[in-house]
DNA sequence: CCGCGGGCCTGAGAGC
DNA sequence: TGCTCTCAGGCCCGCG
């Protein structure tokens, strides 16, 4: 579910609730998400004040006090929701379809502020796992991400730079979060057409022979940075899991102009071209044909 | 290094 | 109603 966009809306969600206050109880309720839980999971959480909570690719990271960080992603269909000490949340907000049975709230935090912080997860592709601070540059989850979208050091010409002797095609190059480190398969669609470039073209040809980024490089680090920017300026894009920390919707979802909308008419102005959906390395990828070349 | 298929899970929606 | 099938914002592994 959660690309960049979503991951930095349930950042800022849980900021307020989470950012200086202590997680005086936790609970793990099942004995793994995706992964196993760690044995010390919980006891290194407990009395934890948090100073900080961050974001690299789609992973959220919390700093404790202790000098661990807590590395929390929400897989496929993981969300946050912050309930007030009277149990509810935010008045008239919350009401997750998949959740308000409460069978999938696998982890909370309960925070010395008397907000509980509750991760629901139906599909269980999300996980959580605490390191050490000065350990993070050793973590395999972490090791290997590429730059982030919306960070200073990715433009066209590092994005030329990775692509040079790539041999894939570039909806392939730009999810791969080695290259690119928070991208998922809407807003590679949703860069891809507002770039007007095809999925299939060669990651490649973003370099001259010289890798030096061309027009299309800059063109397509434009409309990533845009479309992201639209999307976190959105709340995220709510499809059927992704909430806010609030419980409301995210709205970008009616702002896709290509993903999910197989055989609408392109929104290209004087494109007669129709959405066309095909299947590339195992993901859905929407595109116009007539104006992505 | 690459693409591909399968796997991890639950649930929504379509079609019958 | 209810069954079966396909598909889903991610990511990893092994194969050829």
């Amino acid at each position: 579910m959660p690309e960049l966009p979503e991951v930095e809306t349930v950042r800022r969600g849980l900021q307020p609730a989470m950012e200086g206050a202590k997680i005086v109880k936790a609970e793990a309720r099942r004995k793994d998400l995706r992964f196993p839980f760690q044995k010390d999971f919980v006891a290194r959480l407990e009395g934890q004040t948090v100073t900080g909570l961050g974001r690299r690719a789609k992973y959220l990271m919390a700093d404790l006090t202790s000098g661990d960080v807590l590395l929390m992603h929400l897989g496929m269909s993981g969300s946050f929701r912050v309930q007030n000490d009277d149990g509810n949340t935010t008045p008239g907000q919350f009401h997750h379809p998949r959740s308000e049975t409460r069978t999938h709230d696998h982890v909370v935090f309960h925070m010395s502020s008397g907000a509980a912080i509750v991760f629901n997860d139906p599909r269980r592709f999300g996980y959580m796992k605490v390191i050490a601070r000065n350990a993070l540059e050793d973590e395999p989850l972490l090791n290997g991400l590429g730059p982030e979208p919306l960070g200073n050091e990715f433009d066209a010409a590092m994005l030329a730079r990775s692509c040079a002797n790539k041999k894939t095609s570039l909806k392939a190059a730009l999810l791969d979060q080695r290259v690119v480190a928070g991208l998922g398969n809407i807003y590679v669609c949703e860069a891809l057409y507002r770039a007007h470039l095809s999925p299939r073209r060669l990651a490649a040809k973003l370099a001259t022979k010289k890798a030096e980024p061309t027009d299309h490089a800059r063109h397509l680090v434009n409309s990533i940075h845009s479309v992201l920017n639209q999307a976190i300026k959105a709340g995220g894009s709510s499809i059927s899991d992704h909430r806010q920390t609030s419980g409301e919707l995210g709205y970008f979802q009616h702002s896709f102009q290509v993903y999910d909308r197989e055989g609408e008419k392109c929104q290209t102005a004087g494109c007669s071209g129709i959405v066309r959906r095909f299947t590339q390395n195992g993901r859905s990828t929407f595109w116009c044909p007539k104006c992505q070349k």
